[in-house]
DNA sequence: CTTGTAATACGAAAATATTCGTATTATATT
DNA sequence: AATATAATACGAATATTTTCGTATTACAAG
């Protein structure tokens, strides 16, 4: 069984972003995307979207000559990865602490808040 | 007014943990105990120290011979760039997510949830 | 004072990440 | 069929981070 770590860097993780949030995309759909907030050429962003396939965060479809680009790796999981580098790391297993750093950011909604409370409910009857 | 962005690479974030630790250290202290995770010459983290140290991350003290290092940047403020960080690309502004995704990571002490739970009151007035 | 030890300085090698130019190939258009 | 267009493949140049060898220097012990 490997164990997959899998930590996207700075400029993958762009990528995978327009990837999550359309399921499926060509080079094409991902570059124009990105060239609205950075400025950069299309075949630096197949030469990434191609080392990512090769490090198994991506999957494509090469049947035909467009290849269509999957997710291999889920949000939720890519996260959660970051996550416990953060509490392995940075806030050395502090969960109060990192929550309490992030609900410091900005004002919370009542609906945010809400939900928060809602989730912790669960958390309740578990504990000692 | 120099923005500065300060955030440390990996192995920068090792050597300042331990700094914070001890509030000061010399190269020698923070090489013994890196030196005890991490198979690291002694060279190697004194040169990741003087970078550090140009990077404006330490400050340190040259009049003995055995200089003294101390953060430049609390840890308090690394936690914020980068919960900043996390929340302008992986949560994507969605505080409520990263908090629960947090609290996922596993069983919270009673202690951790009523700190969590206290902390959440001050907000409670502030949402309309 | 001479010698050994432990410290810093310096520079460059190695590893990783990022960027992009050029070649090749498939497809569509005329 | 010939040409233009748009896609991938490939390799190399840059940039950044990480690592470490070697030189130099200060200091302590003898």
């Amino acid at each position: 069984m490997s164990k997959k770590k899998s930590i996207p860097t700075e400029s993958e993780l762009a990528i995978l972003q327009i990837i999550w949030d359309k399921d499926q995309a060509t080079v094409r759909d991902v570059h124009e995307l990105l060239a609205q907030k950075k400025d950069t050429g299309y075949t630096t962003t197949l030469k990434t979207m191609q080392i990512m396939t090769e490090k198994g965060m991506l999957v494509r479809n090469t049947e035909s000559r467009t290849h269509i680009y999957k997710p291999a790796l889920s949000r939720d999981n890519v996260q959660k990865n970051f996550l416990d580098k953060m509490l392995n790391g940075l806030f050395r297993g502090s969960e109060s602490r990192l929550v309490m750093g992030a609900l410091d950011k900005k004002e919370l909604s009542k609906k945010e808040l809400t939900e928060i409370k809602e989730y912790l409910k669960q958390f309740e009857d578990k504990s000692s």
